[in-house]
RNA sequence: GGGCCCAUGGUCUAGCGGUUAUGACGUCACCCUUACACGGUGAAUGUCCCCAGUUCGAUUCUGGGUGGGCCCACCA
């Protein structure tokens, strides 16, 4: 028997190893400049590197890698760069456990260093994760070039931040504003909406007396926050509330503070909660702050950032808001102000760190204008190509749904600084001169003369950016904007921003939207959502639920291949989100094992030349080869896998490997001499040429398998050759027909418990199954041949 | 409260106005047939969530319900 060129027995995580070590000491993806081919760009989401790479994440990273492959071997220079985003509070977190630190207790440059230090020891890990997934990123080195692994908090990238904010500065894009924010008193600090917590808290209802001006009657308005009575800004009722109409126009005088509010209905106020009216307040919550602003009224803000009461609380003044809610209670009580208190809970904001109560309070920050662009960015949605397309309504809805401009500043430590200083004596912005990274809080301001007032007193703006203001330049910083500005214009918009739904209104929108502030255009062409990768039930992964699956687990357990193919083949994560199931990547690997024996069996013979004529029976192989092919150019465009994956694998097992390869056998071994020369080379040369099209169709789903068995048998690196386009192959028969015809004999031969390469004595084959007479009746062992319709298996 | 999505054998899934409802995993039975026992051949398992409507006919379309998931908002 012929030898096989493979040696090893079966696929193994050794034979990865092999495979990205090479890719990575050769630099085999590294992003090439001078190339004359067009380039496509992939913005890869940053991944926070704190914590271990999660599943999902591994997953659609390999889903990237496979776009990236296959456009690779359609003919692009990939740009394809490993960020990682390091910015912002995941770190600060991080920090703050392992050293023990508070924000508020910390000298700034201290707590960064503290930062650093977490840092360092987590982007190896995570960075070593991508690299054994076989994944094509263009480096897996931190640097300047095009296609470098970037840092998201790098001086250049933080640079890059400033740049932008100081352009849309100039552009008059951004200014600042007093506006309510969710404040932590415990931390002291401002916290993005994702940092709330909510909890159910025991509360208590105070119903309090408020009394109409005109007529001297007296409400009873229900409140949780009777210390912010001194905020109240109007006393509402529902429009339907028969029980309050007539007081529609007139005017409340508040308890204790005696300050004069108007009446009115609005809709918000519900009927059954309370006695139906409210005392709508400045800050109680955000619904406040969005009727204020609706209603043009405005707002009394009576606390201050360390969480006391200040002199608009009159004699709550100085307390903390807990004691002054005490304290008004008492004095309400005492002037027969109070009538009834009921304990309630109530979901309460809490910090998620300190679990502080959060307050609303007034603070100064940096606002992008954004609401003068919903129409454009509307536009802009429209123009992206979304994958799926039905992803694109959740940024339609987003964009109706924003009401605010874009507060960009944080009062945190590790981020991107604000760069300004104001003049100590007039306070005047002094904006520095772009292209440096600029660090305020601790370095001098760049002129020595106030340009307003000449004083020559700055003081530094302390503020960071909010890390959405970071990550949402990626794709410029990738295609080196500002940096490389040739290389920007040829190359921008950004080919494709793959990203998870959940971010559509985050990153995607603010990055559509800064871009388009700065450059005019539309910065993608093609966005690519995914769903989420669920736990083995169906649930979300958390670590809180700790159900979170850890990719070097399966490459361990499996390898990457294996989880490769399972994240083509499995689900469509367009359309939803799908399960993670240890069992099903297991059965991947077994696709793995069949295309390596596969590949074993036919490496067994040398490859002939293509002879003149084929026999019919691989010209039928090659028929189904095109379709194969059709059908992974046509999806594999589109970023859909999935449907391809399918078909390969049954491809595969079924057609190719149950059927070609069975029938095919004795014409390729030629043993006995019963087939010419010709007709032994159509055999040869068709196995050897469906395997090298085999490999090259699954190259960008299983780069190091392909990549190993085409380097083995052919000699060359898959992923460097041309992606295969369909022939015209004519299948003589139709494939049901063979497939029908063959399962017929072996389930004769089977119910008489005969092996399958037991004589048949006389069969009656479909008529058009004749052009592969001899290769039927060598394997099946059919001695006599009729043709008719119904098949007949005499034995 | 608003929005979006989903519902098919034990599990996961394809599908479509008419199918003996697809396939995979698992289960069971038999078989080492010279690439492969990580294999082969076959079997069992389904009121295609419920109700109503459209239709000659609905798993497929429409409406309602139930259950589940996700996002957002909110709780004076």
């Amino acid at each position: 028997m012929p030898e096989s060129k493979i040696k090893e027995k079966s696929w193994n995580q050794e034979l990865e190893k092999e495979a990205y070590d090479k890719w990575k000491a050769d630099n085999l993806y590294k992003f090439d400049k001078s190339s004359k081919k067009p380039v496509y760009s992939i913005d890869t989401p940053p991944p926070y590197v704190n914590t271990p790479v999660h599943i999902g994440q591994a997953t659609t990273y390999c889903l990237m890698d496979m776009f990236a492959r296959y456009k690779r071997m359609k003919g692009c220079n990939i740009l394809f760069p490993l960020g990682l985003d390091r910015n912002g509070l995941p770190i600060e977190m991080a920090a703050e456990k392992k050293f023990n630190i508070k924000l508020t207790n910390t000298p700034r440059e201290q707590y960064i260093e503290a930062c650093r230090k977490v840092l360092e020891e987590s982007s190896a890990a995570s960075t070593d994760t991508f690299l054994q997934l076989g994944i094509s990123f263009n480096s897996w080195e931190l640097g300047n070039e095009i296609g470098d692994v970037y840092h998201t908090d790098s001086d250049a990238y933080r640079t890059l931040t400033q740049e932008t904010f100081i352009d849309m500065w100039n552009k008059g894009l951004i200014y600042e504003d007093e506006r309510i924010n969710n404040y932590c008193p415990g931390c002291q600090t401002t916290l993005a909406d994702a940092e709330v917590d909510y909890a159910e808290k025991a509360s208590t209802f105070n119903d309090i007396i408020f009394t109409v001006k005109e007529t001297g009657e007296k409400l009873t308005i229900g409140t949780t926050r009777p210390e912010l009575v001194c905020t109240c800004g109007m006393v509402i009722f529902n429009p339907e509330d028969e029980r309050y109409k007539h007081l529609e126009g007139k005017h409340a005088i508040t308890p204790l503070f005696n300050k004069e509010v108007p009446i009115k209905s609005h809709p918000i106020a519900q009927i059954e909660k309370g006695t139906g009216l409210a005392m709508m307040c400045s800050a109680g919550d955000l619904s406040d702050i969005r009727f204020f602003r609706e209603m043009g009224l405005t707002p009394t803000i009576a606390i201050n950032r360390d969480g006391t009461m200040n002199e608009h609380a009159g004699f709550l003044k100085g307390l903390y808001v807990k004691d002054a809610r005490k304290k008004i209670i008492e004095e309400l009580k005492e002037k027969g102000l109070l009538v009834k208190q009921q304990q309630i809970t109530h979901k309460t904001p809490i910090c998620e760190r300190s679990k502080h109560e959060i307050e609303f309070i007034a603070m100064k920050e940096y606002y992008v204008k954004q609401l003068d662009f919903k129409d454009k960015m509307r536009e802009l949605a429209n123009k992206v190509n979304f994958y799926a397309p039905e992803s694109r309504k959740i940024m339609l809805d987003w964009i109706d749904a924003v009401s605010i401009d874009w507060p960009i500043t944080r009062r945190r430590f590790y981020a991107t600084e604000v760069p300004l200083w104001y003049c100590r004596k007039c306070h005047e912005a002094i904006v520095p001169p772009k292209g440096k990274y600029y660090k305020p809080w601790k370095e001098k301001a760049p002129v020595s003369k106030c340009p307003k007032c000449s004083s020559t007193e700055f003081v530094g703006d302390e503020r960071v950016f909010d890390p959405w203001f970071d990550s949402s330049i990626s794709p410029l910083y990738i295609l080196k904007y500002s940096m490389d500005e040739n290389f920007f214009e040829k190359n921008s918009p950004c080919s494709l921003r793959p990203q998870g739904k959940e971010i559509i209104r985050t990153w995607l929108y603010y990055t559509l939207l800064k871009c388009y502030l700065l450059t005019g255009k539309c910065i993608f062409n093609d966005a690519w959502i995914n769903y989420h990768i669920v736990d083995e039930k169906g649930k979300k992964m958390s670590k809180s639920t700790g159900n979170v699956v850890d990719p070097q687990e399966v490459l361990k357990k499996f390898g990457a291949e294996p989880f490769r193919l399972w994240a083509a083949v499995e689900g469509n994560l367009e359309r939803d989100d799908f399960r993670c199931s240890f069992e099903r990547i297991e059965g991947a690997g077994k696709t793995i094992v069949k295309l390596w024996n596969v590949a074993k069996f036919i490496s067994m013979f040398e490859s002939a030349s293509k002879p003149a004529k084929l026999n019919p029976l691989d010209e039928w192989i090659l028929s189904e080869l095109d379709r194969l092919v059709a059908v992974s150019n046509e999806s594999y465009g589109n970023y859909n896998f999935h449907e391809p994956a399918i078909q390969l694998k049954h491809f595969i097992w079924e057609t190719f490997a149950s059927h070609y390869m069975e029938l095919v056998k004795n014409r390729a071994y030629n043993q006995e001499g019963k087939c010419s020369k010709e007709e032994q080379d159509s055999a040869l040369w068709t196995l050897h040429h469906c395997l090298e099209t085999l490999l090259k169709l699954l190259a960008p789903i299983m780069p190091m398998l392909t990549y190993k068995l085409s380097m083995d048998l052919f000699g060359k690196d898959v992923h460097f050759e041309e992606f295969p386009v369909a022939g015209n192959h004519k299948a003589p028969f139709a494939t049901e027909e063979l497939l029908a015809f063959d399962s017929a004999v072996w389930k004769a031969k089977k119910d008489k418990a005969l092996s399958l390469k037991a004589e048949v004595k006389k069969a009656v084959v479909p008529e058009v199954l004749k052009v592969i007479e001899k290769d039927l009746c060598s394997t099946h062992g059919l001695k006599q041949v009729e043709y008719g319709k119904e098949f007949g298996v005499e034995l």
